[in-house]
DNA sequence: CTTGCAGTTGCAACTGGTCGCAACTGGAGC
DNA sequence: GCTCCAGTTGCGACCAGTTGCAACTGCAAG
């Protein structure tokens, strides 16, 4: 768990508390690639402690996203998920809205966008991680 | 309630009914300027008629959604809201994250960014009515 | 090491939205 | 007009997520 201690430096900082609970949390976002729900983090948590409450996993991930240490992503199908927060490999999503497949979306065109928006209205947009509906190629043909 | 005929043209067409539910539903959207909460959208239509079931409301929000009549936006509030898709003067907005201030996005922002990944991946995406958070310049000063 | 308290937790009650189903109905085709 | 059936409705049961609250606990300051 040593390699938390940068996240609970910011928490600290920003009036939080690391818990057991936070930490367990944490950990389970930290050390998986994908994007989990907020039933799986539980799930996943409930394992080494079995008393959590799925509220405390809730308002854990609403302070986590608030520290834009997570993000949260509307993925379509219906649940929200969550996904540690990188510096690097940033990425967003593009899911067909008829046959649901999702692609990727390299960061630099919502850069890009961010960049022009900041530079004509002094709004910062918060552009982490968009999930971006629409038709992708195949279906466009099929309609 | 004669206004409504086009829409109900679509819906026929696509293989859907035109019920009294519905026009209900499709007449308080059309002739409410602001963004509705499905439980707006409900309060409404009972006043006319209190039989409805909030389920054919969020039902038919999610076939008018289908046929891109309405758009579906998270405000950040918690609650989802819908709009009638206008042709002319389509608008996005910029959420401040601290204090909540709304201010709107031109279209063309995004018409370029949904243009670039047409031509660049094939894949249309509609970018009807989005909400995007971030800082607002004063927010961004207190800071 | 102790203390104080803001922030956190677990619980239970609640709420908003969804789903499955049986009954109903708009409207295309005759 | 009448018939038929895909699409729709209202209902009740259901589930994910939220909220209020009393008890608890990190941790900063003494």
């Amino acid at each position: 768990m040593s390699c938390e201690t940068e996240t609970v430096q910011v928490l600290r900082q920003r009036g939080h508390k690391a818990t057991p609970q936070r930490l367990m949390i944490l950990s389970a976002l930290r050390h998986d690639a994908g994007h989990l729900t907020a039933g799986d983090i539980f799930d996943k948590v409930r394992v080494e402690y079995p008393y959590v409450d799925i509220s405390t996993v809730y308002r854990t991930l609403a302070v986590l996203k608030e520290l834009r240490l997570v993000t949260e992503t509307d993925m379509g199908t219906g649940d929200t998920t969550y996904e540690w927060v990188r510096q690097q490999g940033r990425h967003h999503h593009l899911i067909c809205r008829d046959c649901g497949s999702v692609a990727s979306l390299d960061d630099h065109y919502l850069e890009d966008l961010g960049a022009e928006i900041m530079s004509d209205s002094g709004f910062k947009p918060d552009l982490d991680h968009f999930a971006i509906f629409g038709l992708c190629a195949n279906c466009q043909k099929a309609t």
